[in-house]
DNA sequence: AATAAAATCATACTTTAGTATGACAGAAAA
DNA sequence: TTTTCTGTCATACTAAAGTATGATTTTATT
């Protein structure tokens, strides 16, 4: 930041100079004058803008950052039409839920307090009612029919 | 927007009557030269930089409501300066975001013309750079950083 | 040119994941 | 009360996924 304050201060600077040096040149004929005023003119307002510019363009990219992760995973509701219609079990979407947490069958058997094997079919049948084979599919498929965030 | 850039256009005429006005009272003496370039290159650069910000922080504001009407998955950008922090490579990322689609390793092998076993490196390098063990942890950890969408 | 970093691949091995099949108990629906 | 559905679990197997190590080749970087 105060490399830009630096750099636009000396760039004023310059185009003092050069100013100056057109002024002495030119500035015999008055009728020159109003030329000279409006390059002048022309010329700050585009230093201007870009100061402007310079000085704003990386606080919008934050902004809109941190606007598109707050969004979208706060309001989200699930439709259970869509479960009923695949006929996936509530155990079943838990198991879905834990799996799109990137948890592995071994955790989510420890966090429901069942066996592996429990967990194990039931991702399978959860599988074969996505119509998918693997869980990193069950889990894009299921972001995309709307069943988890 | 049309309604800024007259705006604009009528303060620039507004502006260079005043200058005129200052002009032709103050102008008969020459030493005042200087300080009427500075109170123009001035004005100008306020006003410059005035328009630069009016005209961006516009759309600022309306790039805001559009990311949050529509949602998330769509206007995505990538934290590049992550990425670098991380230290992972092109390859790497094109993995991830390949696993992130649901794919096999198999399926990214041969997509990407290369092995299965580079795949493989590839991953276990990235999940070492994300911190995790398995490839939907590195999903989820990789949304929650915004490394992808 | 020399060093460093990426990308490639292999072999060998361990660990999860996933499938197939069968079984049993409790709840819900017929 | 049967039948069906759901949830539970086991065994046995196959298929992926992941780790460790080392090597070769591009490709940047200095």
């Amino acid at each position: 930041m105060k490399k830009k304050v630096l750099l636009y201060g000396i760039s004023l600077g310059v185009l003092t100079l050069i100013l100056k040096f057109i002024e002495y040149k030119i500035f015999v004929k008055d009728h020159l004058m109003d030329i000279y005023m409006g390059a002048i003119a022309l010329m700050f307002t585009v230093v201007g803008i870009w100061a402007g510019l310079k000085l704003t363009r990386k606080k919008e990219t934050i902004v809109v950052k941190e606007v598109a992760v707050l969004v979208d995973r706060d309001n989200f509701v699930l439709n259970e039409n869509l479960l009923k219609q695949l006929s996936i079990s509530k155990r079943e979407y838990e198991v879905l839920e834990l799996i799109a947490n990137g948890m592995s069958n071994q955790e989510i058997a420890d966090k429901l307090f069942v066996s592996l094997n429990t967990i194990k079919t039931h991702s399978s049948r959860l599988f074969e009612k996505l119509e998918v084979s693997r869980r990193t599919q069950a889990v894009e498929k299921a972001k995309s029919l709307g069943l988890i965030p």
